[in-house]
DNA sequence: GTCCGATCTGGACGGTGCTTAGATAGCAGT
DNA sequence: ACTGCTATCTAAGCACCGTCCAGATCGGAC
């Protein structure tokens, strides 16, 4: 009998986020990269719980067993799918910095464009963070590459203080600051949250305060006016 | 034939948490309480990965279909483990402020008490938070009921403000206390996380200076010397 | 043109949440 | 004491999941 090969479609579907993977196309044409495509799609539309390696490969038009020859488990798909979001975050904030003028917005600034990234891919936000919580990796943003985004926050904050700011002064103010950007990432995600809700809805107001405030934990650098 | 009925055991095991429900006991003596039991033992034994509703009829000794004659399905049975975990945090909290004096500082007895729990209780902090995720309810802890753990926070708060604060700011200083943490308990819970774990080890110098400077949001509240 | 290794499929295994049919145990009424 | 009735529980099975494996196919090197 005749092994018909493919019963898959190989349509290249539109990416809604920039996938940076090597490519290598062969037999698929870059399965790899079509499979991160994939899962972000799906994320977006039905939500982390419905993110099965089936599910993704039926979306890529492949076999189940497919992704495994690019992805040691679905761990690791999911790796790939949160450094595609933690790109995309980094590009967020890097955007909202050079926005900024005055030096002690930047924190602000960058904090507001935090936590519109995670409500705009609230499902992204969360395999970002969900995908190291049961390794003992930390998530990509939060590295000590000084090129993550944990360390773009720590760099911003020590730049925009002032000249007897400690090390640990920035350190504290800057894991406050992330703590309490992801606290209210997280919260927004409730939509019954309606305290939330209402304090975050209009304009921006809300958060800049919160976010602004805490730029002053560092008890030298003065809160803004 | 003989039918055997039970080739599972009967066991009642001790249990790590105070479990609330009807005693109603029946054929198992009381099967609703302990799968309620069964999975708080699973979770702070193997985490939130390895609590599946097989595992749970297993630990308790039964068989993987007779949960669903006392939980609609598994989420029913995560919202009454969730339901033990709120009460024990509402008690935690009840405590903090029962050994607090000093007015200024029950905020941030209050989120001490909070961030303490869920690093005594990781893997039922998150169940949590995140049996109410993909439903369009809050975490029993975060409804308006008067005697949910935010709500007692917000009155706590507005208790010890001074007479000019206003409702928002009451409001919106609960949100950002909260928010905050709940951020910092969650990171907490990334070991490789080494600026917080060192800014949290030994005393919790930093955690009360994180708190008692989020009260100082709303700012006619002054912020703790 | 032949071979090799990278890629992909079909099929299988054990696990999961959940449903259904049927067996058992306690209780109420007579 | 006998007869239901109902709550409780089991066994078996469904579709789905993550993962592995033997084998078919393809692209490129020789």
């Amino acid at each position: 009998m005749i092994f018909t090969p493919f019963g898959y479609s190989f349509m290249m579907m539109p990416m809604t986020l920039e996938a940076i993977s090597d490519p290598r196309p062969y037999h698929h044409g870059d399965l790899r990269r079509a499979l991160v495509d994939a899962a972000a799609r799906i994320l977006e539309r039905e939500g982390p719980s419905a993110l099965s390696l089936r599910a993704v490969a039926r979306e890529a038009g492949v076999s189940p067993a497919a992704p495994y020859h690019h992805f040691k488990d679905k761990g690791e798909l999911l790796d790939a799918v949160a450094h595609v979001g933690w790109d995309a975050l980094g590009d967020a904030m890097n955007q909202a910095v050079a926005n900024t003028r005055d030096a002690h917005e930047l924190m602000t600034e960058l904090g507001v464009a935090y936590v519109c990234f995670s409500q705009r891919h609230p499902a992204l936000y969360r395999v970002m963070y969900d995908c190291s919580r049961d390794k003992d990796s930390l998530p990509e943003g939060m590295a000590d590459n000084d090129d993550s985004a944990y360390c773009m926050v720590r760099e911003t904050f020590r730049k925009s203080a002032g000249p007897d700011v400690t090390e640990m002064d920035v350190e504290l103010a800057t894991i406050a600051a992330w703590c309490t950007a992801h606290g209210l990432a997280e919260m927004s995600g409730f939509a019954q949250f309606t305290p939330l809700k209402r304090a975050l809805g209009g304009d921006e107001a809300f958060l800049r305060g919160v976010l602004s405030h805490l730029g002053a934990f560092a008890r030298r650098i003065p809160p803004q006016a």
